[in-house]
DNA sequence: ACCTGAACACCGTTCAAGT
DNA sequence: ACCTGAACACCGTTCAAGT
């Protein structure tokens, strides 16, 4: 008789026991290599168990995708933590680059999904992109940061850098080049950034 | 005995008629419809047949990805034919996210291969890419750009585009924010390449 | 030279059956 | 409630055989 009640019979939490294989097996073998039968080998389970926790491949892989913005939603407070203005926006721009390189086939995940738009994902999102978007807003409060939409100047700045990690993620842009192209890329964008006086 | 030595036995030119039909399929169906058992029933032939023209399905995609660049390289050129050097280029970026939104699941197969880096395919890359490349090489030379590699600078900018075009591809950015969104970023990168003076 | 048909190992999904 | 095993329709790839 188990003690917590969410316990599965076989194991104790059969969910994110194969959400964490998941990401593993994203990892090593890319999103092509992610099968739901190979997911439920490696987490010793039956091919039909996950089944029962995702109702089909994509919501296994929407399941990941929000997982993905939480992790990125972290590296974002953390790299906004200290600093004035200007480092917490360079510092989230780089951990926003290193992410998609360290991660490059769980943020072609996140980011390729034209279907199937989910309250959960989009939730995530929004959490996700909370501590860029504020930084922004206070930086407009303070004359900071050029007057406009905060969500607009936020995504139109995500996307560059979401350009360039992809370019980076496909090995279109050889890796020795990243990081010069990264920080001018940056410098661009804070330059931007900054109001005309 | 056929006229043309090139034509198969039983189709005029098998080779280019799957291709034909697998842009087809992979513009209704995405990546992940494009099977290359249902490319070989929409043709007409065996599912064994395609493998005589492409030994294997990433063959077909790399395939796929040269037409499109070379499909890209024309709009390019198209888009860069008359007009002072900023219309071109504006001409030019706006046709690339046309591009990119008419064509969202090619667009993905183009830049979303780590793998099987082909020549045939970084040189189709390299001919898409040479126009907006020459109209910054001679902006600089007549002063017009900003002085720099000019491959660094049409990279970068190419990949800021490239990320606007992936959230509006993927259904990130409303269909209805991409046209404002897509003008300040153009305006913005046109303001990048201006020379202080 | 080019295509077919059968074969193999894999996949996602479903569902009765077990505990 | 949760998992298993068998079943079904699909897939990519290979290969002897046909024309």
């Amino acid at each position: 008789m188990p003690i917590v009640s969410s316990r599965s019979y076989h194991h104790g939490d059969l969910r994110a026991e194969l959400l964490r294989h998941a990401e593993a097996l994203l990892r090593r073998a890319g999103v092509d290599g992610l099968s739901l039968r190979q997911l439920a080998r490696d987490t010793g389970v039956s091919h039909a168990a996950p089944s029962r926790h995702f109702r089909d491949k994509q919501a296994l892989l929407d399941a990941l995708a929000v997982a993905g913005f939480e992790r990125l939603g972290e590296t974002f407070e953390e790299a906004a933590a200290t600093g004035t203005l200007l480092d917490r926006l360079r510092a989230m721009a780089r951990a926003y680059l290193r992410f998609a390189i360290d991660n490059p086939a769980l943020l072609a995940l996140m980011f390729a999904r034209k279907h199937r738009q989910t309250p959960a994902i989009e939730e995530a999102v929004t959490h996700a992109f909370a501590t860029p978007f504020s930084m922004i807003a206070d930086g407009q409060a303070r004359g900071e940061v050029v007057p406009g939409d905060p969500r607009r100047i936020c995504l139109s700045a995500v996307a560059a850098l979401q350009g360039l990690a992809a370019f980076v993620g496909s090995g279109f842009i050889p890796a020795e080049e990243a990081d010069s192209l990264f920080e001018e890329t940056v410098t661009h964008l804070l330059d931007g950034l900054r109001p005309r006086r």
